[in-house]
DNA sequence: AATCAGACCAACCGCTATGCC
DNA sequence: TGGCATAGCGGTTGGTCTGAT
């Protein structure tokens, strides 16, 4: 099933731009964007002028050309929400970004592996992963907190977290809905704990009722954070 | 001033997920 | 239901920049 919307051949192979996009490309892209919207990104190039693959424009677009992007510069806040979010997810980089409103994908893929994977990858030799419980609110309908999270800050701690709320996300590890297990988070003590292991038959028990909890969840956070994202306010955007 | 090494980041590539016919 | 087309994700690459020597 491996597919490429456009593997050019061997007769229109050397039409295909590749590199670094010029300011003359970035300003046809986004004029036929602003006008046509996005309709279908493997057969935009050509109307729009541009000899690039679908793919080349869609990651311009999305990476640098969006609206509402917000390039270098990472907080504090964001970094260490970024560290946390990447303990908890793993590289789900897209699921990361969801939570980082004008940040993209790519720009904090690269971000973690320059800036944060050595300094995040020292702390943890000194943790010890092990497995624990999901702390999952079911009683969670508050319309009014949006279904993405952010976790809190260091100086402002919260007591009890709860799924749904804002200060909460579901806690699990990276790999937490195929074999490994969830991480029981507790704000207080962030930085420098690991939990002792629970009971593995409970956990056992516990799990896939956990696992389905979740899963509905995760659906409504990457739905509301990719919705958030997208800029769908933008008529013109809409399609994405 | 020249050279080199490491850091950074935009872009590419391979692959999977999803929707449609 | 299966196959095809497209979108999207995550890993990797390679060009450029920057600081050290």
């Amino acid at each position: 099933m491996v597919r490429n919307p456009f593997r050019p051949n061997k007769s229109n192979y050397t039409r295909v731009k590749k590199g670094a996009w010029s300011e003359e490309e970035d300003q046809k892209l986004i004029a036929y964007i602003k006008r046509y919207g996005i309709w279908n990104w493997t057969h935009m190039p050509t109307p729009a002028g541009l000899a690039r693959t679908g793919k080349s424009c869609r990651l311009r677009w999305m990476n640098y050309l969006r609206p509402n992007i917000r390039h270098g510069n990472i907080t504090k806040e964001e970094e260490d929400l970024i560290i946390e979010l990447h303990r908890l997810l793993g590289n789900k980089w897209a699921a990361i970004t969801a939570r980082l409103p004008g940040r993209t994908d790519n720009e904090i893929k690269n971000y973690w592996n320059t800036h944060l994977k050595k300094r995040v990858g020292n702390r943890n030799k000194l943790q010890i992963p092990t497995a624990c419980v999901i702390k999952v609110n079911p009683d969670h309908n508050d319309s009014s907190s949006p279904p993405y999270a952010s976790l809190p800050t260091t100086d402002t701690p919260k007591s009890e977290p709860h799924i749904g709320s804002q200060d909460e996300l579901p806690t699990m590890s990276a790999n937490s809905f195929c074999t490994s297990h969830g991480v029981h988070r507790d704000d207080k003590t962030l930085e420098n704990s690991w939990y002792s292991p629970c009971s593995m038959i409970e956990e056992e028990e516990s799990l896939w009722e956990q696992f389905l909890v979740l899963r509905d969840l995760e659906f409504l956070v990457n739905f509301g954070g990719t919705y958030m994202h997208s800029g769908a306010t933008d008529s013109a955007l809409v399609c994405m």
